[in-house]
Order: C-alpha cells, then structure tokens, then sequence
DNA sequence: CCGTTTTCAGAAAACGATTTTAATATCATC
DNA sequence: GATGATATTAAAATCGTTTTCTGAAAACGG
C-alpha cells in the first residue's frame, strides 16, 4: 500500500495525491477530496522512512536517559512524552546504564536514523567523541547537566538553593556535624550541589572534614555503603544530607542495620523527592524537584529550536525546588519528632 | 556524507563500496581495505533511514508498555534493552498511559517506522483495531497478557501459583476472609489471578462476599480507595491480597490513616516484588516475577522470530514465582510476627 | 478573439542506501 | 594470441516519498 497505489486508485498523478495528502496549494477542491476518499478507503498510510529519507526531518526525537528505572527519570521521560505525544512525534528512549561507550553508541545509532533533535540527562558531556557528536548533529536540549564554556538550551533545577534550604534546616535544627554524600562524577550539577553545601559549611562554620564527604553512585546499594562508612566515623555526624533519594534511602537502611534510629539518632535528607519518599512508611525529608515539569520543558525548548528558530539564542530554564520536610530530621541529639501523619512542611527559598 | 562521497574518495563505484562495507564476497582485499580506510578517515556512517527504506528493516524494535514509570515495567524495559543493545538495535518505548486510542496512535506511528517486531504489554490486545493491526504488522511478543483464542509467541509468570502460593500462607496463618483487589480490565492475566483467588476461595471453604472484591487501577492511589473500601466492612477481612504491589502499599497506607495496623489488625500482600517491597521501612509480602528476566526473554524470542524462523510454531515462557514472606502478613488475629531484619522466607510451588 | 495570467495536474529528479545485472580485467589453456 | 572462464568493478534499478519543473487548460482583460 504505497502512495502509488492511491494514485491509481483516483487514476491521478502520485505528485498530485501528494500534494493533496499534505495540504499543499494548487489542487482542486473536488480532487483533494477524491484523493482524501481513496486513501481512507484503502486505509493508506505514508511511509515515514520513506518521508525522512526524501524531507530529512523524521519526527522522532531521542531520549538519553542514565536509568529508565529510576523514577527520576522516568517520570522526566513521561512529562517528555506528554508533549511529543500531541506533536505527533515519537521517543526513541536510550537507557545508559552512565556509561560513556554505550551513551556513544545510542548517539550514533540516533543520528543514523535521522533523530530531529535530541534530548541529555548524562554524566557524560565533555568527552571528544561525544562534542563532535553534539557539534554536527541534530539541535538538543540538555537537562540537568550543562557543557562548561557553553551557551545552550538547558532546563534544570536552582540546585544551590535546594542545597542550602536543606543545609540551613539542618543548622536550624542545631546541626553542627553534617555529612554529604556526592554524586558520582564532577558534573555540573554534582558541583553546584556540593559547592553550596561547602559554602553552607564554611558560611555556619560548621565541621569540615574530608571524611564527612562521601562519593556514591545515586544507588539504593551505594547510600548503604556510604551510610556505614559515616556512621562509623568518630565522632558520628548527627545528619547525612544525600546529593539525591536513592542515595538516603540506602544512608537509612543501614543506620537500622547498624541499630542507629532515624531522626533520632542521625537525621538524613535526600534530593529529588521521588514518590517513595512521600510514603508512609519512609517520610523522608527532601528537595523537591517537578521531574515531569522538567521533561515536558525540556521538550517543548526541544520543539521550538527544531522548529522556526533553529538559530535563535539558546534558553535556560530554571525550575525553583522546594524543601519538603517531613519525618527524617529532627533536632541534633533528640527524641522523636514529628508523628506519622503531620502534613508536609513545605519551605521554599 | 554518504556513501557517493566514499566512494569518490578512493575512485571506486558506490556499489563497490556498499559490498566493500557490508561484508560481501568478490572484493579483492586489497580493494576492501582501501574503502575500510577511506569510510574510517571520513568517518562515513551509514544512513538508517536510507537502508531501512532499501532493506525494509529498520534494526528497530518498538515496545508498548502501559506506564514507564511503573518499576515493574522499566525493569522489563531494562530486560529488553539488554539483550538489543547487544544486537545493535534500538528501541522506541511507548508508554500508552492504559489508553486504548493511544496505544493505537502508537502502535500505527510504529510501524510507520517500520519497526521489525513489536513488544506488547498492554490490556487492550481485543480491540478490533489492535487485532488488524496485529494481524497484518510485524512479528510480535505479547508479555503478561494474550490474546484469547490465538496461539502465538507470549511470555509471563504461572499467575495461578503465585496466587496459590499467597491465598495458601495466608490460610495456614489462620484467615478466612480474604479480600482480593483485582486489576481495572478483563485481560487474561487479571482472569488467572482473580480465578486462582476465587478457586482457593471455594476449595478452603472461605468467607465468599462480593464486597470481598474491589476492581483497583494498580495504581497506589487506587489502593488506597480499595483498601478503604475494604476495611470499613463488617465484618472486616483479616488480609488483604492485591493485584499488585502498588495496590497493596495503598492498602497499606489507608490502614495506617484509618488508624489499623499492619500486619496486626490485617495482613496485606502484594504482586511483583517491585523494589520498594524490599524496603526494610516497608517490608511488603509479595509475589515475586523476574521482571528484567521477563523483558529479556520476550527480546531473544522477538529477534529469533524476526530472524530465521519468521514461521516458526509459537513459543510461550512461563517463569515460575516465588512467594517472598516479609512483615505485612501475620496469623489472623495476632500480635506482630517478624523482626524487622529477619531473612526473606522463600516460598516456592 | 488573441495574448497573458492563473489554476491545476503530471513527469521526472532527487533522498542514500542495496541489489541485480552488465561490463571489464585477469588469467589459464590451447 | 584467441578463447573462455572467473574475478572484480561499474552501472542501473529500486525502495516510497517530496519537490521542482513543465505544460495544458481555463479564466481574464482589452
């Protein structure tokens, strides 16, 4: 069922039932709706690999994403979807596992197969391989990992103001003891993230230590370690602020583990408030960001540089973040806190 | 830069050159390392588009799922990425959000492309629409759910036996009204789970009440509605069991706000063994299924049909579950049962 | 009624690869 | 050195569109 068969089905040329099909000018009503008839009753459908061949433009974007099974993510790749899906456009959704080898191969398969623009959440921005790749192929959108020395589309979060809203809740809460737990590569935003908790610690002279830093990997698995590498620390910081959810969750299982209680013992704090951390059962203190939020702008930048204006000047977009307390922090060296079914206290910078 | 451009630059015929690169008999080795050479220096890459067009496969595969953000689904997603990135071939994930219409929308967008196989994990595999298109598109696996009267290449879990093995421990443990939270449609998988519910039911002699039956969306939200539901009947069910986890961490959550323990005042059990099941904060009793498993044998089995055995006899892929007690199951009418960091009790058919 | 413009439809050339078919070297044989 | 077989390479057709260009017919103006 090619063009070709419409074409002869309304004895017209295939020239003409393209131009028909695609709204151009300079066709008859009356053919137009001919054409329109026999495609529909031959349920004739273009052949979109034939359409990018011919119009380079493929209406499909790519997703690169470091883990589709992190709700981090995954909800990104949803509020991406949300905007693509009513474009008419599809998602090609490359999962990296943060690996740099594999992020290059999902490149190169992408542009192979004419992507109209592309879409980064990585680790993995200043490579040689991967610049080459960014500087001659289709426009993109970076989403919470910039390129330094560079001025492009960009959508993330105010990660300095997450960072001190936690930070000060915590000195609030008579903290002096405050370790951190940092993202595993020096990405920007592992820099803006660990650069305001420096400056916190050194603004509240509170105690520096390279042993209050800990380097994890954004795993449930690598808080863990991390939790029983600072919880053994003497003296024992009374809170661990954790460059991201996944990260505190693995900090509290092993202070159970390690008999230690949450907040009493030692208050924890995330980022990103994944919904595990609005549960009941886990109430765990941390910065929200709008992940789906993000994605949808992150596609709608993605639209508008694809579209009119390939060359205009690049876009930053800022999302604010909120500090949503909840049941993990508590004052230095106290009892219990808050029960389990006060309402989120909501701070904002 | 195509393939002309190489070809130009070491003189020879595009043709040549194609044979050259693709690994065909009757080029000189001379010949061939000297188009090696060149396509290296340019660093020339293949059109997708243009060879998908020629060839009529894309190297692509397309996979339906009802929601990315479900972990359960990722994981599969994982599954599958693992075993096609190996192969060299890229994916288009589609997350149909359970509608009908947009699955649809998706499923033609696919094929469009002309994906070589599709992955389904969807309800919807009845509608007449689908059923076209399933019928004249590409090799397909269907993972979780079949179609009703056809034999064709599926993968999924012995449904039956994990239930058995969930409605049996709560038997021995004492209960006899066992409410049930089945899934939103009337999909074969919700049928085996609901009929296994309903048989152990009638064989045990158990409390038989429609209000013992609560249709949920799989969603915590949902659960949560359910569980409300449920534990304001009277008599009150002593467990709850729930098509899912999701389901049964709503079940859960509504307890704790109708101010009812777990697993003290009602016992809850889940399906999937998503991760957050294996919280210590949460400790869910479930049914597990090897999701990444699942994903990667549905991959391998698609790619066997799309390669040489097009018209080979379907295959389908039970894997078997396990019944992984943790601390929301309880005798009827008990104080608690486990500690919070005793070992997984394993329960196999 | 004739020349000019507008309106519409068709023919043909791309897009970038693969594949089929044709042409040319190369070589051994007589 | 002509002949034929065999390796190689080249040319051309093809996949299904869009787009440019060409041309015919109709409408228009004087």
């Amino acid at each position: 069922m090619t063009i070709g068969d419409v074409a002869k089905a309304c004895s017209l040329a295939v020239s003409t039932v393209s131009n028909a099909l695609s709204g151009k000018p300079y066709v008859r009503k009356e053919t137009r709706r001919k054409v329109q008839e026999a495609a529909d009753r031959l349920s004739y459908r273009p052949s979109a690999v034939a359409q990018a061949l011919r119009t380079s433009r493929s209406s499909t974007i790519g997703v690169l994403v470091p883990d589709i099974t992190n709700p981090v993510f995954s909800w990104m790749v949803r509020g991406i979807d949300d905007v693509l899906f009513r474009e008419g456009r599809s998602l090609f959704v490359c999962s990296t596992e943060g690996r740099e080898d594999k992020q290059i191969q999902y490149m190169h398969a992408l542009i192979d197969r004419q992507v109209d623009g592309l879409i980064l959440i990585s680790q993995h921005t200043h490579g040689d391989d991967i610049e080459a790749i960014l500087d001659n192929g289709p426009p993109f959108v970076l989403i919470h990992r910039r390129r330094r020395g560079h001025k492009e589309d960009y959508v993330g979060i105010d990660n300095d103001a997450g960072m001190r809203l936690a930070m000060n809740h915590l000195v609030e809460l008579g903290h002096r003891r405050i370790a951190f737990i940092r993202g595993p590569t020096t990405s920007t935003s592992v820099e803006e993230r660990f650069g305001a908790y420096r400056t916190v610690i050194a603004e509240a002279r509170l105690a520096a230590e390279a042993n209050l830093v800990f380097q994890g990997d954004y795993t449930i698995e690598g808080g863990m370690q991390a939790g029983k590498f600072l919880l053994e620390q003497v003296p024992r910081p009374t809170a661990i602020l954790a460059a991201n959810d996944f990260s505190a969750l693995g900090v509290i299982e092993a202070a159970m583990r390690l008999g230690f209680r949450v907040p009493e013992d030692v208050s924890v704090i995330g980022y990103d408030d994944i919904f595990i951390a609005r549960m009941p059962q886990v109430q765990l203190t941390t910065v929200y960001q709008p992940k789906r939020d993000i994605g949808g702008a992150a596609a709608t930048q993605l639209l508008r540089r694809i579209g009119a204006l390939r060359r205009g000047r690049p876009k930053e977009v800022i999302f604010p973040v909120e500090l949503h307390v909840r049941a993990t922090t508590a004052p230095a060296y106290s009892g219990s806190r808050v029960g389990p079914w006060e309402q989120d206290e909501v701070l904002v910078p």
